[in-house]
RNA sequence: GGCGCAUUCGUCUAGUGGUUAGGACGCUGCCCUUUCAAGGCAGAGAUCACGGGUUCGAGCCCCGUAUGCGCUGCCA
């Protein structure tokens, strides 16, 4: 970086999300991840992809397509990563070993970090006693600490296996500030030694996040608050490097129902499983959004450019909230109202065509579907739906030749079993003189049945409800016949007629 | 055990020393209405975790306590 002219205008804003390719990217850590994006896009600035892939047992294959994948899903880009490129790369930590070995040389000669040669299972056997002993101070005895300098640098000579651990001030205080809490201050004789260069060579997260974010220039870190306890470690690392410390705001995690964080051992699911489930990513990242922020007193419907506009550090929480699945549900049956025909079609189409046994339409439906046909009703769904997941039970009427249904739903509360069943043979009688099939005509005729039987009109529309869809819940009645057709309704109808027939017949004998 | 963070209706939250503690989800009732939704209206629901201070006055400031969560690895 030369010396630019307008050195003295506002830093670039650059943020990360530097995940361990341990597992899927959950729902909980995300909300933070957003965060990071919001102030990467308000500010103009730049959102970066790190993979921390410094844990050589647990880290898988180098698939980040499924995170992408993830992001996409949610129209959330990134400027630089992996695959993408960028000028501060490579962004593997496992492809930049050699430059935290370059800075690991710098402070083990300054004497910030030194070697041990404490095996595992003496740092096992360790921490067994210390907790037996009901020790008040846990962790490393500071064995190798002081080592004489000659005896460590032959065993290291010698190939004699070693970490690097940080020397941490064994006194004193480590003052720090939190872009959300302000300043923190931590005692020094409460820190460990922490390792930061493993005995495989490989960097520790506090190793290699540091440098790579001074490297990579990110001006602002938000991560879990579950990152406070070692807060104070970065912070020396900070100033033993001799660099000057982003922002960092530790954000609280978000909690399941039971109060406890969200983790991949713990309820957090996939983001990706929320598309499955027929959520909007507009709504999930509305909601997100305000799991631990706020704008002001009542806004609660955000588009991601207002959020954009309208987020800001100073109003994120430090305590942490629960994830509310009734509320998320509700916001995405918002933002599905807000739906135009042919988006709500879009949607809903791979979840109507999706096997039976997935929660699609039942697969005596012959896919694919009849798009226009679709097109021709679903808005009368859509009021109806928190999820895409709802449509094939909601519109399966629609769909279906044959309706299963309990006859005992033709008898509306208010009427009874002859009632029912006259009202049915009038009503088919009705629609079928019918002159023009049209909304209006039909609901004259269904009324004039009622009227002719001397009853109200509602237990009528019930029995020819059932009759033509199987539900008592359903559409408006004269909307929902008018796209089955006469034909259809008329079938249907009969169909319930004789099934009523039925009824009233082992009824008659049962007697 | 030690250390840290947090604490306003069941849930998400507004609130930055003086408010009848506001909104939303959910819940209940009513309206609309051919059912269900959606929408509208109304209601129940918070002694602001508890106890001490500071102050004329505290949800807001300070100190304790309790509870919850987190960290306490050659994981991140």
């Amino acid at each position: 970086m030369s010396n630019v002219p307008n050195s003295s205008a506002a830093p670039v804003v650059r943020t990360r999300f530097a995940p361990s390719p341990t597992g899927e990217m959950h729902i909980g850590g995300f909300r933070t991840v957003f965060y990071s994006w919001l102030l990467a896009r308000k500010y103009n600035g730049q959102f970066i992809l790190r993979i921390e892939d410094t844990d050589q047992v647990r880290s898988k294959e180098r698939v980040i397509d499924n995170l992408i994948e993830g992001f996409n899903w949610l129209s959330l880009n990134f400027d630089e990563g992996p695959a993408i490129s960028g000028q501060y790369g490579p962004y593997y930590q496992s492809d930049r070993l050699g430059i935290y070995a370059h800075y690991a040389a710098q402070v083990l000669e300054k004497g910030h970090v030194y070697p041990c040669f404490c095996s595992e299972e003496r740092l096992d056997t360790l921490r067994q006693e210390q907790q037996k002993r009901g020790l008040a101070t846990t962790g490393y005895d500071r064995k190798c600490r002081n080592l004489p300098e000659k005896e460590a640098a032959q065993r290291m000579a010698d190939g004699e296996p070693f970490v690097l651990r940080l020397k941490v001030p064994l006194n004193g205080f480590t003052v720090l500030q939190d872009a959300l809490r302000g300043e923190m201050k931590f005692n020094n004789a409460l820190l460990e030694d922490s390792v930061m260069i493993k005995s495989d060579g490989y960097p520790t997260y506090h190793f290699a996040s540091i440098i790579d974010d001074h490297l990579m220039k990110i001006s602002h870190i938000l991560r879990g608050d579950d990152w406070l306890p070692s807060f104070p470690l970065h912070g020396l690392l900070y100033t033993y490097l001799g660099w000057e410390m982003p922002v960092i705001a530790h954000v609280p995690n978000v909690l399941g129902d039971d109060g406890k964080k969200l983790s991949k051992r713990h309820g957090a699911e996939p983001v990706l499983l929320y598309k499955g489930r027929g959520y909007l990513p507009e709504a999930i990242l509305n909601f997100l959004a305000l799991l631990g922020w706020a704008y002001d007193e009542q806004s609660e419907i955000f588009t991601v450019d207002e959020l954009i506009d309208k987020f800001s550090l100073e109003r994120v929480h430090t305590s942490p909230a629960k994830f509310d699945t009734t509320r998320l549900l509700w916001m995405n049956g918002i933002y599905i109202r807000k739906l135009s025909i042919e988006e709500l079609v879009k949607n809903v189409l791979p979840f109507l065509e999706a096997p039976e046994a997935d929660g699609g339409l039942p697969d005596s439906v012959a896919r694919p579907l009849d798009r226009a046909y679709l097109r021709s009703f679903i808005h009368l769904d859509q009021e109806r739906m928190k999820t895409f997941a709802d449509a094939a039970f909601l519109t399966a009427f629609f769909f279906v030749d044959d309706l299963e249904y309990l006859p005992e739903l033709l008898i509306d509360k208010k009427i009874d079993a002859a009632g029912a069943l006259c009202a049915l043979h009038m009503a088919y009688n009705a629609l079928t003189g019918l002159a023009t099939w049209d909304h209006d005509s039909i609901e004259q005729a269904l009324r004039n049945v009622a009227a002719e039987m001397g009853v109200k009109a509602g237990p009528v529309f019930m029995g020819v409800r059932v009759a033509v869809t199987g539900r008592k819940e359903t559409p408006p009645l004269m909307e929902t016949m008018l796209v089955l057709g006469r034909e259809r309704c008329l079938r249907r109808i009969n169909i319930a007629i004789q099934r009523l027939e039925t009824i009233q017949v082992s009824a008659e004998t049962a007697q």
